[in-house]
DNA sequence: ATAATATGCCTCTTATAAACGCCAAAAAGA
DNA sequence: TCTTTTTGGCGTTTATAAGAGGCATATTAT
């Protein structure tokens, strides 16, 4: 009998492996990073953040890693909350820019098209 | 017997109900709408869109509508393949940001130190 | 008009994130 | 120094996000 780390095993059998693009992991990490850094700079430790934010710890601790597997909504929640605002926009010029994009998206087809059946050739 | 509604009761139900601060969800909506209008603007259909990310629709419709429980690694993503540059940033810069962030968390403490004994006075 | 495709909105299942708790090591303050 | 608190990391359990698929409707191109 030989013996294989749980570990190792868990891993060859989960299926699906998801992959991120380099800006992908680096923009959350960065993000990460800057929530540590402003946790910090606010003399709040992770379970004072954590409590704040009505999650654990655990979860703290993969968010300032950046970790692409957590939920937005606590990433950017904890980012405000350690003072840090996310697109440089007021509440209201994040109304006002949605409102545009609304509008630009109202002029656009409602449906994309794709002709599907084509190109039986191409050899 | 009465009738109610199984989405009622499961609602009901569920203990964990966590909410999200106004600026939260505005800006997870906006970069909702901004992926979903990148989307259109290059005639990518929501299958399309899934699959180079090797989603699922179900969670493309759920990322455009803003759903702060999405993944933030999946919303990144799709926002990078529809042609929103997080941060405004290239890739060096990003590193470069990134890089300084590091050396300002090592200057500050590495503990956060919060007295627990303290104040048994204040009234 | 009508055929083809995209989208909205469901349900059900499966994979896994988040909670929870524990311990050892690091580091701040006395 | 030694005490106290924070932090890193890991295993287990529980809640739920994401996958998969179906159907009706809206929209587009013919």
């Amino acid at each position: 009998m030989s013996f294989l780390r749980v570990k190792k095993v868990a891993e060859l059998m989960s299926a699906h492996k998801r992959s991120y693009a380099r800006h992908t992991t680096e923009g959350i990490a960065l993000l990460g990073q800057m929530i540590r850094h402003g946790r910090k700079q606010r003399k709040m430790t992770e379970m004072e953040l954590a409590e704040r934010l009505g999650i654990a710890r655990s979860t703290i601790q993969r968010l300032e890693k950046g970790d692409p597997k957590v939920e937005i909504g606590l990433m950017f929640e904890a980012a405000h909350l350690v003072g840090i605002r996310l697109f440089d926009l007021d509440e209201k010029g994040i109304r006002d820019l949605s409102q545009r994009i609304t509008d630009r998206i109202a002029i656009l087809p409602k449906h994309v098209r794709k002709p599907k059946k084509a190109l039986i050739d191409a050899f």
